[in-house]
RNA sequence: GGGCGGUUAGCUCAGCGGUAGAGCGCCUGCCUUACAAGCAGGAUGCCAUAGGUUCAAAUCCUAUACUGCCCA
């Protein structure tokens, strides 16, 4: 469309590039999702980073492979939307403000909620907005104009409405039951928040006598302070040497309390001496067995990991403490009987960093088991949703199976409140574990609930404490587009196409989604759940920020480009669901696999460059389009052949999750077709005199870089779009980020022209090794023969004379059915491919000991490809049994080589 | 203890029934007017070990070893 060719710089600069970008995309809101386009719908939601945290390479890898398939899909006609967001990270935040607090020597109670809260909200606006800004420098095309958190007021309506409703349907209950706590943050949390670690401790065994004096059992404990609160000790029934105590009393030392001893079949009779101390208030197994077998339930310990007052002396010491003086008060009491070392696993809070506390208190929770029930249905009934890779189906399940209620009150003030009123009036004024309540959506409908139920002058009092980040984020996929409301976005969005997420998160966070919203929606949240493994560091260490590995992805970008970084994340992930290392030099910050990456973008900038200024006279087309097939030459039918191959190859490989073997086999077609071959076939050719030629040349090049630049745009968006907007002349009201995706037109693909090239390309590839070997000199032109007795391969040598010469370096080129009496010459080196003869004569010294070594090196791997084959062929169970066109190319294979070696042998006779 | 991965060139990893590949690194020669962040050529592997299935195994099966992760 115009007669001025652009030029590009010299090099590629991605920061000014991939600012420019990220800006125009947002200001023309490009990726603004609208329901009432056509096309089928492709919806990702973002999985939510913590609001407050900061971008890490997990996030740039996961946005990397979702913006793929997101950015592909809206290319090929998608009505798509990545809907972005955060999530508030309820303890996360409240920690570390509490920790903030510390410093200036005051708690969140000398603040107060409103104030603690206030707090907590600057802080999200002064800090909340960093991730999102960084995600927005990773280029990702999301619809910001959708962005949502997870204390929306819209997000918070939806979680009320859950509550209420799954209160109602009986599914959420308030009981007291054995919670993991922590006393750091003084919370309840649920059991995946806890991290079991195996620990180096002790086993104490300790001895009870027996109230009748007649004797004494043998029990060992890990956690030795919690004898205070024993109230039995337990064998196997079926365990012999006991069976006469059971019904028997014991005295338990220091508290001087008879306690029973009962008969249970949790008891192992083979683990130390078969007697179980049984803690029923502090152990999640005793629990259960002291609800068995009826025995009261001693809580020894506060809140806050101190003990006490049913701790008797040992009120008012730390757990730690008082273990310590335990052991030393049984010591002296003689019932300590030894110690030993011994190795088990201790829960931490994932969170606090300290030992949970099995604790019992009361609390709220989901009944899971009818919420599982669904899910599972959906999975075994409809394969929904479909695990990628499939092997994850298994984890999912196995978690949905053996599922305990999960406990969703956090003792929290930055989060949803639970949307619970105690009628404190009822109790003296407090919340006890006794004071009735109503659910409600509000304090306004909960006040009318509560007079209908207590009258007037009830007084109400909120729950203080917030939900289960999870359990907001549980309903993402679908408050986020509005629900409970029937808005357009969930009509057209809803249920979403794909979810990317990393395997630690599938029971967090995919398998609650699934529970949600099968209960409230019906349907699955999703169709696909695509998992990725997790970003490695240099020494194979999981990423992470309690082990301080973390790479800054930023660093990275601003160091290599955006588009080299995801490019290298996206390559590596070839094999789908495995881990990824990521190599790097922390002295420099140099990391050689996004070097290579920023090498290639390089390289395709001035590919580009090239064919730019290769278009003198040419104009530009806003859509550029092929030659008239009749005036192709023969180098470019076969780009065109091999870019339909990688178009075909690139969109099956996206369709089939396979996103790294797609970044690669672009990295190759460009790299090495189009780089390595085509431009240099078509050098001379723009260069000649020949103008049709010329510009079939050119129009090749452009269209070929076109389509080229369409197929890598998802895998590196900002600099195919700043070459397209060069090529292409496009104006601000277009842009590749929502252009076609190139179809595949597979009338020019022609493997058999592929073929023929590989004889041009190995026979050039030849020469030049005879030219390397023979130490002849890059610039000098050479004589070549070559020789075959085959029509066909004389044919395709004859059709390629010209790129032989040109890229070979050859000025004079023969080729030749018969040898000659030039060919019977000793002075020239020789190679074969195919069953051509490669001869370049020498005038004057040839080094006939070093061109025999060679002839001879070569001559002795064709022999033994001979061998092989023939022995194979002589099986007749082979030549029975393969399939008829194994057999085939080994016949035919077999033939070439023993050409090959015929050749060799000739050669080497005339030496 | 149960489950799931991984083990292929010096390094990072592809390949997953037809006889081994890439990038980086290494060696040699080149500033050939797109690119030295580059070009051309080259070397390098008992595909962890042992059995088995098959005409044929890096590839499928079974053990073993080492290694990582998840769950108890």
């Amino acid at each position: 469309m115009t007669a001025t060719i652009p030029n590009l710089p010299s090099q590629y600069d991605p920061v000014t590039t991939e600012a420019k970008w990220q800006q125009y995309w947002e200001a023309h809101q490009v990726f603004k999702a609208d329901p009432s386009r056509p096309g089928e719908p492709y919806c990702v939601v973002i999985p939510p980073p913590n609001v407050t945290g900061s971008l890490h390479m997990g996030h740039a890898f996961e946005s990397a492979l979702i913006d793929v398939l997101v950015r592909y899909h809206r290319m090929i006609g998608r009505n798509t939307l990545w809907l972005p967001g955060t999530d508030h990270a309820s303890i996360a935040v409240h920690t570390m403000l509490e920790k903030q607090l510390k410093t200036e020597g005051k708690t969140r109670e000398d603040l107060g909620r409103e104030q603690f809260l206030l707090r907590a909200q600057e802080w999200k606006a002064n800090s909340g907005g960093t991730i999102v800004n960084q995600l927005r420098r990773l280029g990702v095309s999301v619809d910001w104009s959708r962005e949502r958190f997870t204390l929306d007021e819209g997000l918070s309506k939806a979680v009320l409405l859950a509550f209420n409703q799954l209160y109602e349907e009986g599914l959420i209950y308030r009981g007291k039951y054995m919670v993991n706590w922590c006393p750091a943050t003084q919370s309840a949390v649920s059991d995946l928040e806890v991290d079991n670690q195996e620990v180096n401790g002790h086993l104490w065994h300790f001895r009870y006598p027996l109230t009748d004096g007649s004797g004494y059992v043998e029990v060992a404990t890990t956690r030795p302070e919690t004898m205070l609160g024993d109230t039995a000790v337990a064998v196997n029934p079926n365990d012999d040497r006991y069976k006469t105590l059971i019904g028997k009393t014991l005295t338990l030392p220091i508290m001087n309390r008879e306690i029973p001893i009962i008969a249970d079949e949790y008891v192992d009779a083979s683990f130390g001496t078969g007697c179980v101390k049984v803690t029923p208030a502090h152990d999640p197994n005793d629990f259960e067995m002291g609800k068995r077998h009826n025995l009261p339930m001693i809580t020894i310990m506060n809140k806050n990991g101190t003990l006490n007052e049913n701790a008797g002396e040992f009120q008012g010491q730390d757990r730690f403490v008082a273990r310590k003086n335990v052991v030393a008060k049984l010591e002296a009491l003689g019932c300590l009987v030894r110690v030993e070392d011994y190795k088990h696993t201790v829960p931490y809070s994932d969170r606090g960093k300290v030992p949970v506390e099995p604790l019992l208190s009361t609390q709220w929770f989901v009944k899971i088991e009818p919420l599982a029930t669904r899910a599972l249905d959906f999975l075994d009934q409809q394969q929904s949703p479909l695990f990628v890779p499939e092997r994850w189906t298994k984890v999912y399940r196995d978690w949905l199976v053996s599922l305990r209620d999960w406990c969703i009150s956090r003792q929290l003030w930055w989060g949803h409140q639970i949307p619970a009123w105690y009628a404190v009036d009822q109790t003296g004024g407090e919340i006890t574990d006794d004071t009735p309540f109503v659910v409600a959506q509000n304090e306004a409908e909960a006040r009318e609930k509560a007079i209908a139920q207590f009258g007037e002058a009830v007084q109400l009092q909120q729950d203080p404490d917030v939900l289960d980040t999870w359990f907001s984020s549980g309903l993402w996929p679908f408050s986020t587009m509005g629900w409970p409301e029937q808005t357009a976005d969930l009509e057209r969005y809803y249920p979403t196409t794909t979810l990317v997420t990393g395997f630690d998160i599938i029971f967090f966070w995919v398998a609650r989604m699934t529970m949600m919203a099968g209960h409230f929606t019906g349907k699955m949240p999703f169709q696909t759940v695509y998992i990725h493994g997790l970003v490695r560091d240099e020494n194979n260490k999981k990423m992470s920020k309690t082990s301080n590995n973390g790479i800054d992805p930023l660093l990275l970008i601003n160091k290599y480009g955006t588009d080299a970084l995801r490019y290298t994340l996206v390559k590596e992930v070839a094999g789908a669901g495995q881990d990824i290392r990521m190599e790097y030099n922390r002295k420099t910050d140099e990391s050689a696999t996004v070097e290579a990456s920023r090498n290639f973008t390089n390289k395709l900038w001035n590919a580009s460059r090239f064919v730019l200024m290769n278009l003198a006279g040419a104009t530009l087309a806003a859509e550029p389009t092929l030659p008239p097939v009749e005036q192709l030459e023969f180098a470019d039918r076969w780009i065109i052949s091999r870019f339909y191959q990688v178009t075909q190859q690139t969109r099956h490989q996206i369709e089939h999750f396979g996103l790294g073997e797609a970044a690669k086999g672009l990295y190759e077609f460009i790299w090495g077709d189009f780089c390595d071959w085509y431009i240099e076939l078509v050098k001379s050719r723009l260069q000649g005199s020949d103008s049709q030629s010329k510009q079939v040349a050119q129009q090749t090049l452009v269209f070929v870089l076109e389509g080229t630049l369409k197929l890598l745009h998802p895998f590196m968006p900002h600099i195919t779009e700043e070459i397209w907007h060069t090529i292409t002349q496009a104006g601000d009201d277009r842009c590749l980020a929502v252009a076609a995706y190139p179809e595949v037109n597979s009338s020019l693909i022609d493997p058999d022209l592929e073929h023929q090239f590989n004889l041009l390309f190995e026979t050039i590839r030849t020469i030049r090794n005879l030219r390397a070997e023979a130490e002849i000199k890059p610039g000098v032109k050479i004589q070549a023969i070559l020789q075959s007795e085959s029509d066909r391969e004389r044919q395709i040598l004859n059709a390629g004379q010209t790129y032989i010469c040109d890229l070979a370096k050859v000025e004079t080129l023969t080729i030749s059915a018969e040898t000659s009496e030039t060919t019977e010459s000793s002075q020239m080196v020789a190679g074969v491919v195919g069953t051509v003869q490669v001869l370049i004569p020498l005038a004057g010294v040839v080094d006939l000991e070093a061109l025999r070594t060679k002839l001879e090196r070569d001559l002795k791997k064709i022999e033994a490809e001979v061998t092989s084959l023939s022995a194979r062929l002589n099986n007749p169970n082979f030549v029975n049994k393969a399939p008829a066109d194994v057999v085939q190319t080994a016949q035919a294979t077999l033939a070439e080589a023993k050409k090959q070696a015929e050749i060799l042998e000739a050669r080497l006779a005339k030496l």
